[in-house]
DNA sequence: AATGTTTAATTTGACTAGTAAATTAAAAAC
DNA sequence: GTTTTTAATTTACTAGTCAAATTAAACATT
């Protein structure tokens, strides 16, 4: 009996043109006949929606390569990419001492960035609008670009954003809450806004320009100040209710635990955050060395290294609560792929070797079942990159809605 | 700027058969003109497939009340219901120590339950596909009913399932591992047949015809002998990769913290589940009064309600850590509704106002974000109710996909 | 009782998206 | 130069949907 699923049936079935763009935007260069293969449609409609895109100038074709090759019989393919010149974008990342500043072409391929500095850790509405537009400004021209060639901005922040609804709910960075952040930035610049929280946004970025390009079901951890969590749920970010994503950095590790900067106690960031370790350095080595906390976790690390029983013991549990913590997603989630996403891998113990096989020990899926762990380094304007990625997603729904 | 967002746009728009018959399920009964509000398809469309739906039999109209009362001009509206004499499917929830079968007609609307009690505990398959088939006959006996008129059948069991392949992964009643159940009971019975885990199937049965009628995104959390938790994302059951649900029972929620069943430390089960509250009993309270773990739990219960200060500190704390598991899941997902569903509910101390309290101070999520919490307390044939309301799923499927 | 008003449902005619099958295009192989 | 092979396009048709017009069935007004 040829059963089919309850659902599994009626869904996936997008919008033909959405279809045919996103597997051209996610297996370039591609020619048509793998495209009908990929997205279930007749070669007569992919076509027909080629040619749409081709004059509309969101995709071009471009040489192939295999030309002349032996045992290559028959008409040659003719491979079709995004063309990057039809789109710029802008990217912004929002933290607590800068602004970074991407354009991205509508490939997906970056053209420049700024980063703009910042004396002040929070804001109030006004003072971020100035502050944001003084750097688009400086941004612009540090790129040599036009503001009128720019067709879109995305913005990410840290804190709690409803992306649908454009709003900021509250952000350590933004002095009141519940602001219409997108509507302000859309009125001032003239262009298409996206705004969302920044962990959802590095989780866009390897949806479509990184590790997570063929994977429907991942999660994107991302540790900087905070630990981040992004969604990806048939291959669409989940934000949960009223847009507001994920919260991994607060999820609960030890009942009555270690005090968290948010006034919880047992919260995952308490045990992992840099503060944290600095915190139990403190008490048990002294004073270390280092100006800043970077340098001081430098040095914390250093010590470990060097055979310091004390720090080594601060880093091996903050690993292993790391460890509980991923394992915990993995358990509710049981995604197929699990992205650590950031920029400070190199010399952060919490993505060792060590910490992985902990994860997978306290993770009950067993075997086959236990999810990829990718461990991603990104430059530093990767936040920034997601934001533009996420601009160029909505420009794209733009653009496949004015063609009719 | 009238902006629309990156997804949203082009989602949602399944097929227009089921998404009128789906209409009709929620909110029956219903008449035409509502469809049309709720689906946002146009009348003429609704017209027609209403008609095509009423031919096959699925539907039919009902006569509507308010005929003659005063305001209502115009032609009266001509509501609409799923035809519950359409079909009859069967539920089978399996456990430990029995075989729940549950008949429901094609509305939902249950019209027979038997339960097939078990010498053993664990099965190998040919001994399970015995114990299933004559449970079947019993019931079907029992009820009145020929096995002809039976259309469907939905089985759901405790363990990891791929609902998709209809095949056990693992199965704490089942001997060997990866059995395709789902095909060896279709060849037996010759209907479509359906499998899942079992607290997934609570999760369907509580979308539709439970208090999860009208929300999208929300978890079912249910305590038997494990802690089950089933997951509605986008008014789809979410069953992660490989169609494997979520755990919840067995996320860590302590560090090297208490041994669990499944031979890990720090689950949320070896706190929670009734085998670890009368593990601790018996270490400071000696030996309880009662014959078998339930008698047991009551003694315990009992004592601590008499203000046995032991008792109440077991009981607090194992409530205290279904608090943190329930934020946990809070924080991860920021579900819109927590459905706690159970058959023990008025003699459960995890449903207590002061874990739910708990439960709220330790999610991040601020005020108006906090989700609702719903207790619904089914009959003890909750589980195999919610199989056979997945069966019906599947039978829609089938039968929309007929029309043509 | 006749006529108007209101709301629901249906019919009509048109348009869109998609397909299967036939056709054309462009290359290598013989 | 012809055949074979693979890619892409064209053609003719179907299913699904909608806007607008029409019909249906009630109450309200005179």
């Amino acid at each position: 009996m040829n059963q089919l699923m309850p659902s599994q049936l009626h869904d996936a079935r997008s919008n033909g043109r959405t279809l045919v763009f996103s597997a051209i935007r996610r297996n370039a260069p591609v020619a048509r006949v793998d495209i009908a293969k990929i997205t279930n449609l007749s070669p007569a409609t992919v076509t027909s929606i080629t040619a749409e895109l081709l004059t509309a100038g969101l995709i071009e074709e471009v040489a192939v390569e295999n030309s002349g090759v032996a045992g290559k019989r028959g008409r040659p393919r003719v491979d079709l990419k995004i063309r990057g010149a039809a789109h710029i974008v802008v990217g912004i990342k929002l933290s607590d001492n800068s602004a970074t500043y991407s354009f991205l072409d509508f490939e997906g391929k970056k053209i420049a960035g700024y980063v703009h500095p910042s004396a002040q850790e929070t804001y109030c509405l006004p003072e971020l609008m100035t502050f944001l537009t003084d750097g688009y400004s400086a941004a612009l021209t540090d790129a040599g670009l036009e503001e009128s060639s720019i067709s879109g901005m995305g913005l990410g922040l840290p804190g709690v954003v409803d992306a649908e609804a454009g709003i900021v709910l509250w952000s350590p960075v933004l002095i009141e809450k519940n602001q219409p952040l997108q509507q302000k930035l859309a009125d001032t610049f003239s262009i298409p806004v996206f705004i969302d929280n920044d962990a959802n946004l590095v989780a866009v970025a390897e949806k479509h320009i990184g590790l997570g390009k063929n994977a429907q079901n991942f999660v994107v951890i991302t540790v900087e100040q905070g630990v981040g969590l992004g969604i990806v749920i048939n291959g669409k970010i989940y934000r949960g209710t009223k847009g507001c994503g994920a919260e991994l950095g607060h999820t609960k590790v030890q009942l009555d635990g270690a005090l968290c900067r948010c006034g919880q106690r047992g919260c995952l960031e308490a045990y992992v955050g840099d503060y944290a370790l600095l915190r139990e350095a403190g008490t048990a080595m002294g004073p270390l060395e280092g100006a800043n906390p970077q340098e001081q976790m430098q040095a914390l690390l250093a010590a470990a290294k060097k055979g310091n029983t004390v720090a080594q013991s601060i880093i091996r549990r903050a690993g292993r609560m790391f460890s509980m913590g991923l394992a915990n997603v993995v358990n509710i989630f049981a995604p197929e792929l699990i992205i650590l996403s950031g920029e400070r891998l190199q010399d952060s113990f919490l993505y060792g070797d060590e910490v992985i096989n902990d994860m997978k020990k306290y993770a009950v899926q067993s075997g086959d079942l236990m999810p990829e762990v990718k461990i991603h380094s990104w430059d530093n304007q990767m936040w920034s990159i997601g934001a533009a990625t996420f601009a160029i997603d909505g420009i794209i729904d733009i653009a496949l809605a004015k063609i009719r």
